[in-house]
DNA sequence: TGCCCATGGTAAT
DNA sequence: TTACCCTGGGCAG
């Protein structure tokens, strides 16, 4: 599932190709139609991305609600942005297309022509160029809970855990039980934040990255990487934590979640050259540190990396480096 | 083809 | 703790 990374990749393609338009707002599948009615025709005013919630705003002072959940994903078509500021610049994702999908700059050369463009993208826990429609908007495909639709881009959303209309004020109080997101507030007060929550609980840190309400974005892959980039116990309660172990947790969190944002890509093996994380992207046992790597040796000692089960999902790390 | 699992989260027990 | 939501990819058969 999407950690916090994507979505705000999401959200930034929202803003890009859907605020200030008008969108038609429907619900192919029906569970939504009342909620969609709500919105539909109305301008989009503005989208943002806390954690992994996502808030569009539209001219009637209503916005939708969305999280995606295990499953859930956006389908993009027509005028969106699959490119270098949007994705890495080297084409990493038309790679994982291997059906002559156009890319990069070829896009661009497209859209003087003045249509829609044709490009298709699947935006979940990963981007995946799709083939290019045939005609705009194309037919929905599967159970599609909402579309928004504009002159020139569709969105349609698909398996989320929650979608919601709410008022600003509802919006607020989702947003007050979130932790800091160091995407939205990259502030010192933040990160403040951030150190004193940790460092208040007697919950193992393990457990405290997982808490949206301690911080927001991280998920299972985040936090089994941060957990093994600081060398760090997870059993270890937070109260127990000093204080400049709890503030390097937080900075190096918002080093890969900028890092996700930028490149669309859970990078957590920086330092590595571009060339050997292409090849290490070869396998995706390959792609970090230990997170789906139980039993193989730690990249750093070769001790086998560990899973265990806590609050119902699993962790993964290596005994002898996070001792 | 069908089963299992997954980068979440909530509600019921 | 467990069930459930609900989708798609990987892999065993």
């Amino acid at each position: 599932m999407p950690e916090g990374h994507s979505v705000h990749r999401i959200a930034r393609q929202f803003a890009l190709h859907f605020v200030g338009k008008a969108a038609e707002v429907s619900s192919p599948q029906g569970r939504f139609a009342a909620g969609a009615a709500r919105l539909d025709g109305h301008r989009m005013t503005r989208a943002m991305a806390v954690g992994k919630q996502m808030f569009l705003e539209f001219d009637n002072d209503l916005w939708l609600h969305v999280h995606l959940g295990l499953y859930g994903a956006w389908d993009f078509a027509g005028d969106i942005t699959a490119d270098a500021t949007m994705a890495s610049a080297n084409g990493r994702i038309g790679q994982t297309n291997q059906r002559g999908t156009v890319v990069g700059e070829h896009e661009d050369s497209l859209a003087s022509i003045g249509a829609p463009r044709r490009t298709r993208l699947r935006m979940a826990e990963q981007e995946k160029l799709e083939a290019p429609i045939d005609n705009f908007p194309p037919e929905p495909i599967g159970a599609v809970r909402v579309r928004l639709l504009t002159d020139a881009t569709v969105a349609d959303l698909r398996g989320p855990t929650a979608c919601a209309v709410l008022r600003s004020d509802e919006v607020q109080a989702q947003i007050a039980k979130l932790g800091p997101d160091p995407q939205v507030d990259s502030s010192q007060a933040a990160e403040d934040r951030f150190v004193a929550t940790v460092r208040k609980k007697p919950t193992p840190i393990c457990l405290l990255l997982m808490d949206q309400s301690v911080v927001a974005g991280i998920g299972n892959v985040y936090r089994a990487e941060l957990l093994f980039r600081a060398r760090l116990n997870p059993h270890i309660p937070g109260k127990d934590l000093p204080e400049a172990t709890v503030r390097a947790l937080w900075q190096d969190w918002a080093k890969l979640l900028a890092i996700g944002v930028q490149t669309g890509q859970m990078m957590t093996m920086d330092g590595l050259s571009a060339d050997a994380y292409d090849g290490a992207m070869a396998s995706r046992s390959d792609r970090h540190w230990v997170y789906h790597r139980t039993g193989e040796p730690c990249r750093v000692c070769s001790t086998p990396i560990v899973m265990e089960e806590i609050g119902g999902r699993k962790l993964y790390w290596c005994p002898k480096d996070q001792a």
